[in-house]
DNA sequence: CTGGAGCGAGAAACCGGTTTCTCACTGTTT
DNA sequence: AAACAGTGAGAAACCGGTTTCTCGCTCCAG
């Protein structure tokens, strides 16, 4: 034939009359319903090879009224704290027959509102990672009624579910860290304003003199960059101690202290956050705080799909974390 | 009331009840189709908000023949490579009206095109990144006839619309400045052993000879980690110059070398490629080769888009690469 | 031999939208 | 004043599945 006619798409009932059955019966195999006669089934199979049938997706999703979809929106695509959270809610709803239809809003608290709106209409359960919009569109979310799980963000007076990484401690491990090398003033370098992450930082660091620790904070973020630009106001601040936002915050920082000639930990000492692959390979590598995110992901995913099933009676969950020392922090000298 | 009833959807029909019009009126509001009067318009719109009305993604997908969600499968969310290229196609797509399902394969061939298929039914159209998946499976793909688009690879024989990077030319540009300094015999830290990429790099080095350089190649794969491991070989191996399939693994192998004592680029250079953030940030910051990933995650959206409108004709692109000399590259002492 | 239980499988209702078809009503033309 | 084109809006068909309902048939007990 010349040209191949516009491929029309293989439907149930296409199947049903080439094997010489109803659609129900298509249907019935299809889902492994047991009570069609082995043969009928064959011939049902047969057909569904031969035309490559595929059932569609929308018709399945309105007719069950589900999508078998469940949404993760990130702040952040390029932020690997989110890859193992993503993999692991991916491997915990491939298992209950699912997939995930992740989104990024860029850091964009508009966008992420709007985003979640849309993807209440696709997915069947939604995770909200480290959410940035207000408390206000937070609560209009909550109340729309959707299996909806947030991680990172707690928002008090507000019923909703949430798994949460325990920063506070991890900052406090860090403040008796670097107290007992002796500092007393240490320069917290701020991470992104809305952030639920910062704020606990910047709680825990309040506490901070508990240890006679003197912090002052400085505005930075969350990115190579960032560090980077921060790296010389950290420096003039007196402090001889750096506690960034995170790990890539604190590889920015450390590239520009080799520029200046700071040594670290003998100069200054210096402390990440989350435990990226990296910060093994820096030069000093990095006195960190590990954050299991892969295990943050599989609570979230286990809890989500309870929470989708009708399971109201979800706790609040704070992951611990663990303090991992090494080159970078050292006594003062 | 004591228990709220299990919210039932508020559904097209319901807006119409509350407006007193038709559910086909409803829809033209929703629609933005013009032809329905002022007054009326404002009584369903009234109605939607007040019911909090959102039409089902499933109910429209279906009655359109469309979903408005374009797929993208990537071999692994934590690689940086594919962040812009996803965003770049989310921005395209969310031009578009539509929104973008990711999904991550793990490098697992099988699950590729397991995945693949899946996504088939959902998606009006699928971006396969540097499928790793056998020929035969790819043909298959192919063959559904859906509206697809392979970025890194190429399969000779094979109809795939396919948007590439010209990595042939990198690794060239890479053989130029090593031999230029004064190189003579470099060693390849090779990359997985099913991507096209890694084939690629391998077809330009077989004509290093050509520069007068002399490569031997070793094993090794795309991550810090393998860098790292694969390091104490390169060495061995009395080669001068290490060329790594990525940056990753540069800055592994980059990491090793400090322990040991190795200065790049004095006793021994080295070359990424990707150029990835972290690269500037190294000491000494890395040669690599950058490659434009938001301008190919942008031209692979667009024919995407012209694909999927029925344009056969699309025309295979090759993005050019730049070669970044910097810190680590140097003559031989 | 007959009434009823059990079971396999088709007909049809249904999921929640979009879109075509049809019609009542308006204003214009001769 | 009658015929007609134009327009707004409802009824109903349709998208492609799932699931309930129903029915005919077989098998077994009474």
């Amino acid at each position: 034939m010349v040209a191949s006619k516009r491929a029309k798409r293989v439907t149930i009932a296409d199947v049903a009359r080439q094997a010489g059955a109803s659609v129900a019966t298509v249907s019935r195999v299809l889902n492994g319903v047991d009570t069609v006669a082995p043969g009928l089934a064959e011939r049902v199979r047969a057909a569904i090879v031969d035309l490559g049938y595929r059932p569609s997706a929308a018709a399945q999703g309105l007719a069950r009224g589900r999508s078998g979809t469940i949404g993760v929106l990130v702040p952040d695509l390029a932020n690997p704290y989110f890859h193992d959270i993503i993999k692991s809610v991916s491997a915990v709803a491939r298992a209950a027959g699912s997939r995930v239809l992740v989104m990024d809003s860029n850091e964009d608290p508009a966008a992420e509102r709007e985003l979640t709106e849309d993807l209440l209409r696709y997915a069947d359960g939604l995770l909200l990672c480290s959410p940035r919009m207000p408390r206000a569109d937070l609560a209009a979310m909550a109340g729309r009624g959707a299996p909806m799980l947030v991680t990172n963000r707690q928002v008090p007076g507000l019923a909703l579910h949430s798994i949460t990484v325990d920063f506070f401690r991890g900052v406090m491990a860090l403040c008796g860290h670097l107290a007992r090398l002796g500092h007393r003033r240490v320069v917290y370098l701020e991470g992104p304003q809305r952030a639920w992450a910062n704020d606990e930082r910047l709680r825990a660091l309040s506490g901070a003199e508990a240890f006679g620790l003197d912090v002052v904070s400085l505005p930075c973020g969350s990115t190579t960059d960032e560090g980077y630009a921060a790296a010389r106001a950290a420096l003039d601040s007196g402090a001889t101690a750096v506690i960034a936002y995170n790990d890539f915050v604190a590889l920015g920082v450390l590239a520009h202290f080799a520029e200046l000639g700071v040594k670290v930990p003998d100069d200054m000492s210096l402390t990440g956050f989350d435990e990226i692959d990296m910060a093994r390979f820096s030069a000093p590598p990095l006195t960190t705080v590990a954050v299991p995110r892969d295990r943050l992901g599989q609570i979230a995913g286990e809890a989500l799909g309870r929470i989708m099933s009708g399971d109201e009676d979800i706790e609040p969950e704070s992951v611990p974390v663990e303090l991992r020392v090494r080159g970078s922090t050292g006594v003062i000298s």
